[in-house]
DNA sequence: TTGAAAGCGCTACCAT
DNA sequence: ATGGTAGCGCTTTCAA
């Protein structure tokens, strides 16, 4: 196992040029029969293995197409401890897999897949040259937006989108029209037809949002949800910058704005004896385990309390209640992006383009609408 | 959008050498403060993404591990047309997602994630070329056996492994004495666990397995099936070399030996007038096709016949009734090919590990003993 | 049809 | 602390 053999290896095995053995792999039928077997015998006997690094030096591009995924855990302290850290195999549990980013990037896999480019997934970036590093192995980068912006890894990208084609999952507070491309749902719609359901079918009043809202789409859906309520005269939500529990009636709880406490903590803090009509909560994950806690707790859903979510992922299907939720279609949004990441590697436009999908609601027991059978046949 | 800034182009506009650009983002503190500012300001400036490839072929080595995941939809002839090709968005669906493969993709980017390695998925391969191309871009890669043997692929691996670690998923017909390292789920006492099971408490008699003996670990499967069903005094199940139904005691369905007909098929075949005491099934995707199929045609399980599976898929677990079926450690055979491949990365050993992990046998409600409930709180 | 040789962009060693 | 420079392994003209 002392050095890989190169083409040159090779070339000498096979007592041909080096220029004759990439031939022989490369447009087999440019070369004479008789030398191309020889070649390849050579190198089954070398076990050689072409450098995809040199490879890619001397054509410029991979055809490899990237994807920056954030943490699936990051949210996990919402979870119960036995599911809270994966690292011991336990029995598949739809809570921590899979989530909203899990989906997205099977779309993103199938898409590439069809598309015969491989895929390189990437760590949540620390750093600016996490990013770097990551870009210049693609010809393309999808991102899903970190939740917290970490030291100058946004400011990277807006240098780097000069030169690697990048589409964002969400507008994460750039601007509409740079380079980068943007893929995303529709939440500003989704979030509207919640409200509606909420306030015109049930005759909700108080409502209270769920979820943090330095990040984009929370904001975005937070921001429609409380428009949609002042346009029925309804008291619009009071917003905390990070994460906070806003009551519609009684957002007078000023250490949420303050100590941006977590979720997971929040949801401990809900008074059982003070609810409001409904949870709006702003991802499944979050309304999940809101009922997982409200049940402990004695409360019913949705007898004594409403309770919707915001991505329709599997666990919002198989878990009861299932949930009432807004149905992004993730798998979609990974494909468009590999779609767009995949066009502008042939020939790169100046500038971004945006695809919103549409989302839908979907009606779940957890406002007492749905119902929920997993029954096969 | 001209070409892509280089080295010379950060080291011209920073007015210092290349060496000292790569310095300032290799080792940052080994440079004058002001001359690292400098170039990094240079390389904002131009949008500089250092080159994966150079960097790779320069220092040797990419900090890539691969994976190679055959076709997800491989069996998805099983499932029916909504199902079956997921091009449209619909609503997750645990039958098509999670799979097996993809939950052990899963345990693998965790371990990567966690030591800091990026992931590079690659399509099934078609050709053997395909699988050097991928090969050539990591420093490792994981691979599940292709189900169909294809044209030289299974040769080539052969040949890569002397350059390239390799691990496989499953025996794959090649000698335990050579270099690839091998991870697989303890197939053996997964199964006589079943049979213990269905035999010793269910008292059942007649079994039918449902499987292609064509795929390593439906193979090892059988055999356990058929020796422990041996062990009992009862007739041992027939094997058929492709796929097959067989009855213990009515094996002379020849049709199946020869054409191979797909899973598919032989459950549609499968008589409903005449049936065995339980269906034990290679894979839990198999088993679930199936009890769909005879729900369909008004035979109830478990109450008219007992179905079992194997793997443990999410789907066995929330899907009714729940399977009766082996649950493999899927996550953690992920990881510990990834902790395989990044060790043989270091410093590589001359002769291949085999790791073969526990299985457990979980009882749901397609033999009768289990309960299925997904409630929260 | 095949060979020679010039890069591709970066790293790291050796000087300075 | 910084610069010069020789490769890393492959592709791809251009010649032969």
């Amino acid at each position: 196992m002392a050095r890989r053999p190169t083409v040159y290896d090779v070339a000498k095995l096979a007592g041909v040029s080096t220029a004759t053995v990439s031939f022989a792999f490369r447009r087999p039928d440019e070369v004479r029969d008789s030398t191309r077997e020889a070649v390849l015998q050579a190198a089954r006997e070398l076990g050689y293995v072409p450098s995809g690094a040199a490879r890619g030096l001397a054509r410029g591009g991979t055809g490899v197409l990237g994807l920056q995924s954030f943490d699936l855990l990051t949210e996990s302290d919402l979870l119960s401890p036995p599911a809270a850290i994966p690292v011991d195999d336990g029995p598949p549990d739809p809570r921590v897999f899979p989530l909203y980013v899990d989906e997205v990037q099977r779309g993103f896999e199938l898409e590439c897949r069809q598309r015969g480019r491989s895929v390189h997934i990437s760590n949540d970036p620390r750093t600016p040259q996490d990013v770097t590093d990551h870009a210049g192995r693609v010809d393309g980068l999808a991102v899903f937006p970190s939740r917290a912006g970490l030291s100058g890894v946004a400011d990277v990208l807006e240098s780097v989108v000069r030169t690697v084609p990048i589409v964002l999952f969400s507008m994460g507070g750039v601007s509409a029209d740079d380079a980068f491309h943007r893929v995303q749902a529709d939440n500003d719609g989704g979030a509207r037809a919640v409200i509606a359901h909420l306030v015109d079918h049930h005759r909700a009043r108080r409502l209270t949002f769920l979820g943090d809202l330095a990040a984009p789409d929370y904001q975005e859906r937070f921001i429609a949800i409380t428009d949609e309520l002042a346009t029925r005269g309804l008291a619009p939500l009071a917003a905390a910058s990070t994460a906070a529990v806003n009551d519609a009636t009684a957002a007078d709880d000023a250490t949420a704005t303050q100590h941006a406490p977590d979720i997971a903590a929040i949801i401990a803090d809900i008074s059982v004896t003070n609810l409001p009509d409904a949870f709006v909560c702003a991802s499944d994950q979050i309304a999940i385990a809101l009922i997982e806690q409200l049940t402990r707790r004695g409360v019913s859903v949705p007898a004594d309390v409403i309770v919707t979510g915001f991505d329709g992922i599997l666990a919002s299907r198989v878990l009861r209640p299932t949930l009432t939720t807004v149905r992004q279609p993730m798998a979609d949004m990974g494909r468009t992006a590999a779609r767009i990441l995949a066009e502008e590697a042939e020939n790169r436009s100046e500038t971004g383009r945006t695809v919103i999908l549409p989302t839908t609601l979907v009606l779940g027991e957890s406002c007492g609408c749905g119902s929920g059978s997993t029954e096969l046949g």
